[in-house]
DNA sequence: AAAAAAATCCAAAGCGCTTTGAAATAATCC
DNA sequence: GGATTATTTCAAAGCGCTTTGGATTTTTTT
């Protein structure tokens, strides 16, 4: 790297002190407009650039985001919600002095270094988690509450840790209340696996909207698969073999739809005619796949964005307890349902 | 943050030098084996974690790589592609011990601060670039060659500079090959606009193609427009308008194909029976659009992984001249054409 | 056993910044 | 005009680590 130019140097060009030169660019009221002016004009002319880690370890901040996602789910529906999560993340920062950095561990590693040790060693001020498992491994330590902490679709509460999630229960409702207002009465459910957090959710969403609607909840209609194409499609092709009198299938993520729509249609059946279905997240090719997927779309974009602010407050206001934030869903209507 | 053990605390604990400690935890030759052992010992009782921080201002060497990417683009191909390059650029250096950083500012923004200040400020070791347009500022300070750097698909080459790009033109010429063994030969090309730098490239690899076949080129069914659906749709259109030879298109993107696929059947034609398609990528739902979409598969994650390699590379070792790096693609052939 | 070489260890300086506590200067008061 | 207060500046220490140049001890050599 190039030699830079740093307050010393701006410090003897001028004649003056280091300190009074660290005071001016950082707008200390100690020192007198004059040479407030004198200095910014020189370290503009001498194309001074503060050097990060020097201030960051004179301050012991480091105003660093540790963001904590897993890469290698195969899955499209993950890799699309987390890229928009992590857009929103982004935009919210953008306007903050914060980077983000990601440090590359594989989940799947098993003696992969602590959680704890890598944010400390690097000495971030937060950690963004996203899409963590129920059983992995860092889930103990988080629920240490030892750092400015937000997580998505993940339970975690504490004095500086919090969590947002999509309004699932609403989410549930409204696609439940959609397909009884087109008369379904035996809607199954095909939820995802137990490994994330919102399964439990919406598994609760999707009692509570029947019960809601005064339709009996029947645990022979609901089964849980992986948040796959083909997760949706072994856990249809159950529902239909065993089960004749469904008329509706609601899938905990999009891309079980895409699947469940696939076997429905190997059965000679028609979606929507012969079976309705339903489908969560609005990921991008729910409106290409054939019928248009009827779904219910979270907003990741402000998920990440919202988890931004919070994680924010949390690090800058000490003395601020968090709550968990909720953010709105929508049912989209298209042609499946 | 808590406060944490320190080299000092080691070293007055066993009665040694802050040097020392310093060296034996370093493994240099200096310190005896016997010493070496205890302060390790110890360090790990006392739950030692080196400071990286304050480590990189000593040794003016960050283990930082600055991950340069754009979020703003609503195009899920991008997206999906960004994702999995991401993964690919995190697991090469999973095994190092770089960690990525997000600087989050928006391309957008029109006065947003240089590359150079991004960069020099944080003291990253080196720069990963991904989908920067050509119309982007930030391509001028690319080309100082100011810091190790390694872009995908834009093709940038010096002392401590080079790029990643997936081999278009033999992409290109499988797709053309392929139509042509099917009988094919009106096969009219939607490009992806100008501010990409692979625009020109494959559309000189749809040159070559062709030329390869005896097929003149003609610039009337060639067509620039955006890589989105949309993008290919209207595209599509003009082409169906104005010319009514085509036997095939070849779109320079997945959803420009999947856009062109929604125009030929709004016309009342079939895919592939009237008009064939082929797309570029190899995106998820390319298998899901209806029929199935013959495309060139990208490897994305090994793009990113050798780029990534290829950026370590030219961090280590600053005598090695670095050369771009071509991936291999493949034709998924499924039902479009 | 004395001299030379090798092996260990350490105090102090330095990385580029902020901050404390004190000193020098300027402005205000009675 | 001398004392008090406010303003402006600075030298030095500190953040947690590495490294230089020396000092000290141990081993080898003759």
């Amino acid at each position: 790297m190039v030699d830079m130019v740093k307050l010393i140097d701006i410090a003897e060009n001028l004649n003056l002190s280091l300190t009074t030169v660290s005071r001016a660019l950082n707008d200390y009221s100690e020192v007198s407009p004059v040479t407030k002016a004198a200095v910014k004009k020189a370290a503009k002319e001498m194309g001074y650039i503060p050097h990060r880690m020097a201030k960051h370890l004179a301050l012991k901040k480091s105003h660093l985001i540790n963001l904590l996602y897993d890469d290698y789910s195969e899955s499209i529906s993950y890799q699309s919600f987390t890229f928009e999560v992590i857009a929103g993340v982004r935009s919210f920062f953008g306007n903050t002095s914060y980077d983000l950095i990601i440090v590359p561990e594989n989940t799947k590693n098993k003696n992969r270094e602590s959680l704890k040790n890598i944010c400390y060693s690097r000495g971030v001020d937060g950690l963004f988690v996203l899409g963590i498992r129920t059983d992995d491994s860092y889930i103990t330590e988080l629920k240490e509450d030892f750092l400015p902490t937000v997580a998505i679709d993940y339970p975690l509460s504490g004095k500086r840790i919090s969590y947002i999630e999509s309004d699932n229960i609403k989410g549930c409702k409204l696609a439940i209340n959609y397909l009884v207002s087109k008369g379904h009465k035996h809607i199954a459910f095909i939820n995802g696996h137990n490994f994330a957090a919102i399964s439990q959710v919406r598994l609760d969403g999707y009692k509570i909207a029947l019960k809601e609607n005064s339709i009996p909840y029947n645990p022979g209609i609901t089964i849980s698969s992986d948040y796959t194409k083909e997760g949706g499609y072994k856990a249809a092709n159950i529902l239909l073999k065993k089960n004749h009198h469904i008329t509706a299938i609601f899938a905990a993520s999009d891309l079980m739809a895409v699947g469940t729509i696939k076997a429905i249609n190997e059965q000679g059946l028609k979606v929507p005619d012969d079976i309705a279905v339903i489908g969560f997240d609005d990921v991008f090719f729910a409106e290409h796949s054939q019928p248009g997927l009827t779904t219910v779309r979270q907003h990741k974009f402000e998920m990440g964005y919202q988890g931004a602010k919070l994680l924010h407050r949390i690090i800058e206001q000490p003395d601020y307890i968090p709550k968990k934030k909720r953010i709105d869903v929508e049912l989209i209507i298209r042609n499946s349902a």
